[in-house]
RNA sequence: GCCCACAUAGCUCAGGCGGUAGAGCACGUUCUUGGUAAGAACGAGGUCAUCGGUUCAAAUCCGAUUGUGGGCUCCA
């Protein structure tokens, strides 16, 4: 009979205990744990493990990131599309996906008798814009961008909470441009992904460059230029990065940014990849200056990688403290006493009237325990209210570090909180 | 998918070597109307994950299934 036995060594009782202290950290900052205590989000039995609920708050939070997503992306030449989550059989085998993927997407549904296949990835459905009329060089760069949901069958054991799942949004995009406009899309995306990464509080980076493997399709020429320009652009934008000699995928070589979080850990999130497969299977062409067709570079990219976690990351590295331009409620009104509802109501629709998002908390408590439940809400801003205030027309200031503002009129705590979300602090 | 462990109230857990279960928090009602991290009393809430086996009797023992956690492998 075999048995496992785990243990970890230490080189010295300091040593011990801080990596103790790490874990009681990190299981402080444990996203699903949060994801519960905060109403971030849950998964449930009776829909299927892997699937992911996204709660009123947790939602809050997505929106303002997919907002943010687009606004930045339609600034940068990016255009919207939308395309559904099954395609049938042909587009995937024309894909080579159930030649090479099947393993990961769930089994097909009959529609008036063909098979259709929930989607694993966008691309083919992004293709098909492309491929919908004859694409000029003149037409190129096109870059096309969907938060599209993914489907994939993952195996029982690898799944975990937000981290690993069986549907989720990837924040996609496709780049498809002429040779010469390549080095130039690539420094695009990889200032772009700093920009959004940096947005979102993160500072480290680890960057890896992955080369083409033994197997692998396309030219060699093409694969030289598109990992030159990689390595190009990197240079240009001003990053470390280590190689990964031959840890490119099959059909490209791509480029993947890691993100450290607060306390050190490390999250593999935005992936920027060469495709040489799927422009020649969809014979994608444009018609070039010399009058000759030729086939477009294509780029697939997605920034945060996937919503779900993209979020399960900010979520520990916040600690569940979200920044106010996140925080799915920003103040929380605290009345003194019942008769100061009303007022506390006023002050509420006064800000969210200009935009922010505020409740007020009117249980039958006392305002310690509506401060302690707003303190463990982590809400950034808690305005009490009582007599005092009322009368003054303000609001009493704490902030979640327990620092206390005094009393301030609110015309005054709105222009705090706005500048505040205006800064993304 | 593989190895190991776990599954008791919404949450965190106790208990139960076989005779149908408890606490704290949360929730509801009432009292209280309080000035910067938990006011009080009362109440409701569980086919002890599911299915099957052993047994006079299963929440408890056994098996399978499902889910969860940790690890391996793979990925956004």
């Amino acid at each position: 009979m075999l048995q496992r036995i785990y243990g970890t060594a230490w080189e010295s009782q300091e040593a011990l205990e801080e990596h103790l202290r790490r874990l009681e950290e990190a299981e402080k900052r444990d996203h699903r744990r949060l994801g519960r205590e905060l109403d971030l989000f849950s998964t449930s039995d009776q829909v299927g493990p892997g699937l992911i609920i996204w709660h009123p708050k947790g939602a809050r939070i997505r929106s303002i990131m997919e907002r943010l997503w687009l606004d930045e992306h339609l600034k940068r030449g990016y255009e919207l599309v939308y395309s559904p989550h099954i395609g049938k059989a042909t587009l995937w085998e024309t894909s080579g996906h159930l030649e090479f993927f099947r393993e990961s997407m769930y089994d097909p549904m009959d529609v008036d008798g063909q098979e259709y296949y929930a989607k694993p990835m966008n691309c083919p459905f992004h293709i098909q814009v492309y491929t919908s009329t004859t694409r000029s060089y003149r037409d190129l760069p096109i870059r096309l961008t969907e938060m599209g949901t993914v489907y994939r069958y993952e195996r029982g054991g690898v799944l975990h909470g937000l981290m690993r799942v069986r549907g989720f949004t990837q924040d996609d995009a496709h780049i498809f441009c002429r040779p010469d406009q390549v080095e130039d899309e690539i420094v695009g995306v990889v200032e772009f992904a700093f920009d959004l990464l940096r947005t979102f509080g993160f500072e480290e980076f680890d960057v890896y460059l992955a080369t083409k493997p033994e197997k692998a399709v396309g030219a060699d020429a093409d694969w030289e230029h598109a990992t030159e320009s990689l390595r190009k652009a990197l240079d240009r934008v001003g990053v470390d990065y280590e190689v990964d000699e031959g840890g490119g995928a099959f059909y490209g070589p791509k480029l993947d940014i890691k993100i450290r979080d607060a306390i050190g850990r490390s999250w593999q999130c935005t992936t920027i990849q060469f495709d040489f497969n799927l422009p020649e299977r969809f014979d994608m062409k444009y018609d070039g200056a010399d009058g000759a067709e030729h086939r477009p570079y294509m780029v697939h990219r997605a920034l945060f990688g996937s919503l779900e976690r993209f979020f399960g990351v900010l979520i520990e590295h916040y600690g569940g403290a979200f920044p106010t331009w996140l925080a799915p409620v920003q103040a929380e009104v605290i009345p003194i006493a019942d008769r100061h509802i009303p007022y506390a109501e006023e002050v509420r629709d006064q800000l969210v009237a200009a935009g922010l998002r505020v409740h007020v908390d009117g249980r039958n408590e006392r305002m310690n325990a509506k401060i302690r439940d707003a303190q463990l809400q982590k809400v950034p801003y808690m305005l009490v209210v009582g007599d005092r205030e009322a009368e003054a027309g303000g609001a009493a200031v704490r902030l979640r570090s327990g620092e206390d503002l005094g009393t301030l009129p609110v015309a005054d705590v709105l222009a705090r909180i706005q500048a505040e979300v205006a800064s993304k602090a």
